[in-house]
DNA sequence: TTGAAAGCGCTAACAC
DNA sequence: GTGTTAGCGCTTTCAA
């Protein structure tokens, strides 16, 4: 497969100096004499000399690279995540692995083993949900830093939105637009985030003394399919003035059906979504949501795994990125209580 | 970093037999006997013994990894792309590498070079654009397959779609529709794929005897701001009735603006994209488009990959994927030449 | 079948 | 400053 490459020897041979002499001056662990310096140089470059990063890593324990595992590197969350994450990596020399585990657990599983062969410095993992992830779990690699993205484990590096904060901001927008009677379409009960955010919803509603009615909460896994449940809420009387969604992609399916049924948004019903994925914006009316800072997620991710791999000794520590309203086109002020009807 | 890992030779000690053995054991090499066998598979349980497979790579010259270069993973059409040829990779023992070069050659380069010190066995690359992409240039490690994807380079491996015949179906869909003014948001000229596309509409439509007026084709960099021209097309007289966007972010740039402007879609103008990224179909009224074959590509390109990785020799090929028009409800048959303006 | 040993490309300790 | 060499964990002759 791979041919007769140049190694360190004959770099060494060609400029007549021995092969501690080159490796020397490849990573300055000892001072190499200028001109000398200069003929390995010259030698490298007409030899077209590679180190093999693979032999050093043998030798050094050290590969300089970091395992990445997501559910699925085309949802544009995880994908803007990890572009952050494989940016930050790189830029101090570490290569990334990418390790899509399609959702699944058991293959999940399979990527950390493999991650463990190939002996990678650090592993950033966003765990897939199946059904919610346990609040805490086994270290692997003994050594081997991890840090989670997107879900808290106790115990572990994590870092996540406030997902709580991200609820009270929703629900404090509706309120102040004068909103009193709201649907929610959230996700599974199950899942943490969405409890989360669910939890921030409801207590900051509370404190403007509003209540969410039993039946006014749809629950069902965070797809499409949920949004276009909107029509059971739109059916409640009295009808809710407002929508919130527990992510883009639900609150997307609900203003595609809300359209389909002839309802105008904002001025009939508006709508609040999370995450902020691209295309929230694109739309027309665009989505009022609450934005993810999806970068500074990856970026946080990433600094805190290169600290740990420094060395640093740092106690577990769950990183909360603050989320942020957008308030785009899709809500708007309840009109005084809608007139004749 | 890395503690004191299990070696091959612990479990030969622990065994009771010799490295050799071992290593046959866990690669068949060499038949092993039955009680030595399951030996040495309870002392590997035992110990947790992961295989260096850094080390195995050293030996052997395979490192069971493969460099994915492309512009940028955030983007959904790459990132699309990616998971199939991760998964495809992965269930044949190989280890993606990922490599975002932010659409710059220059960190292209660099991530190209990084993949040669890494010891790749092959290479899967979309290009940066910057600028159109030559249609042909030099091998770097020679005995390192690589394969290009979305981009064809004379004289080697690549996978496209068929973006000609892309064009020509959009062509094709409007013109049976009945629509005889039709307007063209078109990327870059400089572009291969947008130039082939191009060709193909302009082929198909001088079939059914219709012309691209020269006003009606607005030239720029594909992104949401190039929809936003639609304006100028609208305001051509007589007014085109229909437009294709060279990509569908394009499009929707365009969808925005027309609905903006108060156009009803598919009623007064038709829209035409080409990609079908996701959102297309979640748009109201949703995205009529040419679909690109994404996951088509990453495992034709992956599994083109493979084969040279077995050690086949084949001859450089091009490898086109058939698009599809997917119509939905953006484009619509022409009124009769519409009544009392 | 099994065992011993050489060597993949590199770094780091040590000697000069 | 520079040169020599052991050895990282593994596979693969070759001999037993």
């Amino acid at each position: 497969m791979r041919g007769k490459v140049v190694t360190i020897r004959h770099v060494a041979r060609r400029a007549g100096v021995a092969v501690g002499t080159v490796s020397h001056y490849l990573n300055r662990s000892a001072p190499v004499a200028d001109g000398t310096g200069r003929r390995i140089q010259r030698t490298i470059d007409r030899l077209g000399y590679r180190p093999d990063l693979g032999a050093r890593g043998l030798r050094v324990r050290r590969t300089q690279s970091v395992g990445l595992v997501l559910p699925n590197i085309s949802n544009p969350f995880y994908s803007e995540v990890a572009r952050e994450v494989e940016h930050a990596l790189w830029e101090h020399g570490f290569q990334t692995l990418l390790c899509d585990s399609a959702g699944d657990r058991e293959r999940e599983r399979m990527h950390l083993d493999g991650l463990e062969s190939r002996r990678v410095d650090g592993i950033l993992i966003i765990r897939s949900s199946g059904r919610a992830v346990p609040r805490t779990e086994p270290d692997r690699q003994p050594g081997v830093p991890v840090v989670y993205v997107d879900r808290a484990v106790a115990g572990k590096h994590s870092v996540t939105s406030d997902n709580r904060m991200g609820g009270e901001l929703a629900a404090r927008h509706l309120a102040e637009l004068g909103h009193r009677r709201i649907g929610v379409l959230a996700g599974e009960k199950a899942v943490l985030n969405v409890q989360q955010r669910l939890q921030g919803f409801r207590h900051e509603l509370d404190r403007h003394g509003l209540a969410l009615a039993d039946d006014a909460v749809i629950n069902g896994p965070q797809a499409l399919e949920l949004g276009y449940e909107v029509e059971r809420l739109v059916r409640l009387q009295p009808r809710p003035t407002a929508v919130f969604a527990t992510n883009d992609i639900v609150a997307i399916g609900a203003w595609r059906r809300l359209l389909e049924l002839g309802f105008r948004i904002p001025q009939e019903i508006s709508l609040v979504g999370f995450d902020d994925v691209e295309m929230s914006r694109l739309l027309f009316p665009p989505l009022t949501t609450v934005s993810q800072d999806k970068a500074a997620m990856g970026r946080q991710a990433a600094s805190l795994l290169l600290r740990l791999l420094q060395g640093e000794e740092l106690p577990p520590e769950h990183i909360l990125i603050a989320p942020r309203l957008v308030a785009r086109g899709s809500t708007a002020a309840l009109e005084k209580e809608e007139a004749p009807s």
